[in-house]
DNA sequence: AATTTTGACAACCGCCGGATC
DNA sequence: TGATCCGGCGGTTGTCAAAAT
C-alpha cells in the first residue's frame, strides 16, 4: 500500500538554516540530480524535513534567484497579475524570472497590499461605493477571477457554464448602481439599465453575438480597480515589461524565449493563446467540450488558438490587454 | 541608552491533487 | 479501488533588525 513513510519527524531540525546546512544542501544538489526531496536530507546529512530542504533550495539557495529589491516594473507586474489572478503566487512568480512565490507573497503582503489599500477594494467589496464612479479607467477582466467566480457560484447557486452565466456573473459583480461602469461598446446604459435584468440579457446577447467575431469588435468595458496612474503608465510602457531576453526561468536555469508582450507583432493568435491560458487558469472554460480543447493548436497551455466563443476573449480587446508574459502556460511549470 | 513598536522576510503548517502501490 | 505518499501551493507565524518613543 502506498509508498514508504514520508520523513521522520523525530529529530528534525526547525528554525533558521545555518550557513553550514546551506552548504551541505547546495553541495549535494549540485553534485546529484534532484529526484527525491524526501531522500535528500538523509543523503546530504541534514536533520531537516525534505520539504524544508525543498523550500530552502527553491526560495533561497537556487542559483538563479534574483536578489535585491523589486523594481517598479516587477511591482507593477505583481499588482496587475494579482488583480487578474488573485493570490496565485506561483503563477505570478512564473512571470517574474528569478523571483519566488514566497518572495512575491511577502512583497505583496508587506508593501503592495498596503500601498494599494486606500484605493483598492477587494472584488467582493467592490460593491461598496466607488468614490469616483464616473472615472472608469482602463478596462480589464480585473474582477473576473476564480475567487469571484467561486464566491458567486457559492453564494448564488450560479454555475458559469454559458454566456448567459457569464453575463449573470458580470452583472452580479458590477451591478451596484454606483459602480455601473460596465458598458457594451455602442451602448451606454443608465444606472437603471444596470439594475434591470434586461441588461443581463443585453450582455448575454452581446457575448453570444460576439461568437465568431474578432474580439476587438466585442469589447466590454468593466470598471477598473483604481491604481495609481503612475503604475498604469509603467504597465503601459512596453519597455517596462518582460522581454524575451529576460524570459522566465525554467528548470534547467535557462531562459526561454516564449515571453512576449500581448499585442506585439507576434499577433493575435498569441494573444488568444495567452487568453486561453488565462481562462484555463481561472476555470472559465467551464464545460467546454474536451474535444474542442484538444483541437487547440500549438501555442500555450493546450498550445492553441482560443476559440472565438471563449468567455474572456469576449471581454478583452487587444488594446486593453496588459503586457504579461505567458510563460506559465507556454513553457510548463516553473521551479519554485 | 533602554525599551517598545513596527516592518521585512524566512520558515513552517496544513491542505490538495496527482502519483504510486 | 482505495490507501498512502510526494510535491506544490497559499496562508500564517516566528525571528530579527530598524525605527520610534
Amino acid at each position: 500500500m502506498g509508498r514508504g513513510p514520508c520523513c521522520e519527524k523525530v529529530g528534525l531540525k526547525k528554525r533558521p538554516w545555518t550557513p553550514a546546512e546551506d552548504m551541505k544542501l547546495t553541495d549535494y544538489i549540485q553534485k546529484h540530480r534532484l529526484e527525491n526531496w524526501h531522500a535528500i536530507p538523509k543523503l546530504a546529512g541534514l536533520l531537516r524535513c525534505g520539504k524544508s530542504c525543498r523550500l530552502r533550495w527553491i526560495n533561497y539557495l537556487r542559483p538563479d534567484i534574483k536578489r535585491g529589491n523589486f523594481t517598479q516594473e516587477e511591482e507593477a507586474t505583481i499588482i496587475k497579475l494579482q488583480e487578474l489572478m488573485g493570490n496565485k503566487w506561483s503563477k505570478i512568480a512564473s512571470c517574474l524570472p528569478g523571483r519566488t512565490d514566497n518572495e512575491i507573497k511577502n512583497v505583496w503582503n508587506t508593501h503592495l497590499k498596503k500601498r494599494l489599500a486606500p484605493k483598492e477594494s477587494s472584488p467582493s467589496s467592490n460593491k461598496t461605493k466607488d468614490p469616483n464612479p464616473s472615472s472608469p479607467s482602463k478596462s480589464s477582466i480585473s474582477y473576473v477571477n476564480d475567487d469571484n467566480i467561486k464566491n458567486l457560484e457559492k453564494n448564488n447557486s450560479l454555475k458559469v457554464e454559458s454566456s448567459r452565466d457569464l453575463a449573470n456573473l458580470m452583472t452580479e459583480i458590477f451591478m451596484e448602481p454606483d459602480q455601473c461602469n460596465m458598458r457594451i461598446e455602442g451602448h451606454e446604459p443608465s444606472v437603471d439599465d444596470c439594475r434591470e435584468s434586461s441588461s443581463i440579457s443585453s450582455l448575454e446577447s452581446h457575448i453570444t453575438s460576439c461568437e465568431g467575431k474578432n474580439n476587438q469588435d466585442c469589447l466590454i468595458q468593466v470598471p477598473e480597480i483604481p491604481i495609481d496612474s503612475e503604475i498604469w503608465s509603467m504597465v503601459d510602457d512596453d519597455s517596462c515589461f518582460l522581454t524575451p531576453e529576460v524570459g522566465p526561468v525554467v528548470e534547467d536555469g535557462a531562459h526561454n524565449n516564449a515571453t512576449s508582450s500581448i499585442g506585439d507583432s507576434k499577433g493575435e493568435g498569441e494573444t488568444k493563446g495567452w487568453l486561453g491560458c488565462l481562462e484555463e487558469e481561472i476555470d472559465l472554460w467551464g464545460t467546454m467540450d474536451a474535444n474542442a480543447v484538444k483541437q487547440l493548436g500549438p501555442w500555450g497551455c493546450h498550445g492553441g488558438v482560443v476559440e472565438e466563443f471563449d468567455p474572456v476573449s469576449l471581454l478583452l480587446s487587444k488594446e486593453t490587454l496588459p503586457t504579461f508574459c505567458h510563460e506559465s502556460c507556454a513553457s510548463g511549470p516553473s521551479m519554485r
